[in-house]
Parts: C-alpha cells; structure tokens; sequence
DNA sequence: AATTACATGTAATCCGTTACATGATTGA
DNA sequence: TCAATCATGTAACGGATTACATGTAATT
C-alpha cells in the first residue's frame, strides 16, 4: 500500500494533521502493519491537497505552528473506494530473528536459545501493548478486529516458540 | 537485515550462486521473512568478494555462462558471528490486508467479508505451500524450525479469521 | 536541568526494485 | 511454438528513511 493510499484510509477514518498521522502509524492499530515517517508523510499530505483529493484548514494556536487539519474530499474518498477494490497484495513480513535463528544454528550454535528466549518476552511486551490499545466503546469495529488479530499472531508465535523451543541446541 | 548479511548466512549453509540464492529467498524457507531481487543480490556478491568475505570459483559450463559459486571465507564467517551477536531488529510486517479492512469498513462495507473470504483461502495455500517445503531428511533443523514457525503463524491467522469474520459486516 | 511531546517541513542519502540486455535448454 | 528455467549483470528510477532546521511547553 503507497503512502498516499495510507493517508487517504487514515483520514476516511476521521480527519487528523500530519502528526497524529504519524502517530497512529508509530503506535496506534496501524503500527503493526504499515510505517511512515515525516519525509514520506507530509510531502504525500501536500500532494493529495493539491490534486484536491483532501482538504487542508489551518487552525491557529498560540506559540505552535498552526495546526493543519486535513479532511477527506468526496473525491478523495472515491479514489479510495478504487483503491480498495483492488485485491489487497501478500504480506511482506521481514524477520531478523527467523533469519538471525536459521544463521545462527551455523555459526553460533550457543546464540539459539538466548534469541528464541528473548524474543518469547517481546511476545509478551507486545501482547500487553496491543491490549492497551484495544477500545472496550466499540468492541466490534474494524480497529479492535485488527488489534485482536495482532494479539492472536503475537500468541501463536509465542505459543509455538515455548513449544519447540528445546528442538533446537 | 541487510543484504550483505543475508547472502553471508545464506553461504554459511553451503555454497551456492547468486541465481540460487534469490530462487532460495523467493521460493524456499527464506520467502516469508525476506525478498531479495538480483539487483540487489549480485551487486552485494561482487562487493563481499571484494571484501574478501567470501570468495568466487567459477564453474565453466557448455553453453549457459560461468556458474559463479561462492562460499564463505573464515573472515566472511567472523563478520557474520559478529552480525549475529547484535539482537535481532523488530519484525517489520506490511499488510495490505488488514490495512484494507480497516478502512473498507468505512468507505465500503460491503467489501469486509470478501477480504475476509479471499484471505482464508491465501492462508490454506501458503499452508500447503510451506508444508512442502518441510524436509524430512532433518527433522530437527532450523530450517524445518522456521517453516514450522511460518505454518503455525498462516494457521493462527486463518482460525482468527475463520472464528471472527461476521463480527465485521 | 533535561527529556519528551507538540508541530511542520526539506534535503541528502540509501536501498532496493524494475526494466533492460543476452542467450541456450527443456518441457508443455 | 511458447513459456519457463538456467545464468549473470547494469542502469534508471522510485520510495522512504535519516538528518537537518526551528521552536515552545509540559513533564520528570
């Protein structure tokens, strides 16, 4: 999914500024699967406001820079419509500690189960992480469903690492 | 993960040449947690030779170019003990998918439960796909280890969604 | 006193993909 | 006959991160 895609979906949620975009993407539902930065996130903003597919309104604050609060346009929203149509392309998952374990029973036997132990525990930060985030006003929306699945992912990891964790050695 | 320390893991399970590591990060137990394409990998190949790292016999063979097969020299095999001393980086997961779901539930709602559908489907193929991979020959290696990991995963996935997919409609 | 949060933006740089270039062999 | 597999490599391009630039306010 392109940045612009991202903001577009974002803002179809409910308007928001380049930082709280950010932010969500940091550390809200969508930190899971997707990421951003600044440099990709407010040119993308301008853009999008330039061809009118979003709309911008500066709200003055003292001793900051104004706040620029974005909406969706009816246009933006078709575009999105068109962009969600299309079948969603595979995951990419990339896993420094699959590869780090695979690498690791060649070069550095000893390294396995201290990395397979460490990552049971940042299973577990995660999982409490992602439980924070869940929203107990509206436990059946699209957000709680995808932080509910995170969790179930974060589970079965651990799971199957406590599991099989002596197999290796 | 970079590059460089994939194709110096990779070399530390046996030889082999730039054509077959990117068939092994396309197809084999390396596809679901890295990508790689040749303008990346031979690239990286002619720097680590450079480097020393690892070193290049070339295979003649009749009609077809030199087959490059490259193995890892001690030095090679030094940098990658290092490289695998650091703690491994977070994974870094990118769903079209669940991106999809979140902001079809509010710009096309219809769309949710064919998503939903379509995905399942994707998981018992990749279920299938991943099973065949598994080698029999070493049931105990790390390689087995992964796929196995990559299973439970597409499993885990599936039965969340399977279980939860009319919670959103 | 120092760090984090708020708030926006640009430029340099990196990393990697895609497309191009070449060409024989094998299987459908 | 056409597509896929084998086999290597480069150049152009795109996308995104990192670092830079600026400054206040609240929290620790």
């Amino acid at each position: 999914m392109e940045i612009r895609t991202l903001c577009l979906g974002i803002l179809a949620l409910g308007d928001a500024t380049g930082y709280e975009i950010k932010k969500m993407v940091a550390e809200g539902s969508f930190s899971f699967f997707s990421e951003a930065s600044y440099g990709s996130i407010y040119p993308a903003l301008t853009k999008l406001t330039e061809e009118k597919l979003i709309d911008c309104r500066a709200e003055q604050q003292e001793k900051r820079p104004d706040k620029k609060v974005y909406s969706l346009t009816p246009d933006g929203r078709k575009v999105l419509e068109k962009a969600l149509t299309k079948d969603p392309g595979p995951d990419r998952n990339r896993s420094e500690f699959l590869a780090a374990l695979l690498f690791a029973e060649a070069v550095a036997p000893t390294r396995v189960s201290d990395l397979i132990l460490d990552r049971i525990e940042q299973h577990d930060e995660k999982i409490t992480e992602l439980s924070a985030l869940l929203d107990y006003n509206s436990p059946d929306s699209a957000s709680n469903f995808v932080i509910e699945y995170g969790i179930a992912i974060q589970k079965a990891a651990k799971k199957f690492l406590t599991t099989h964790k002596d197999r290796l050695r």
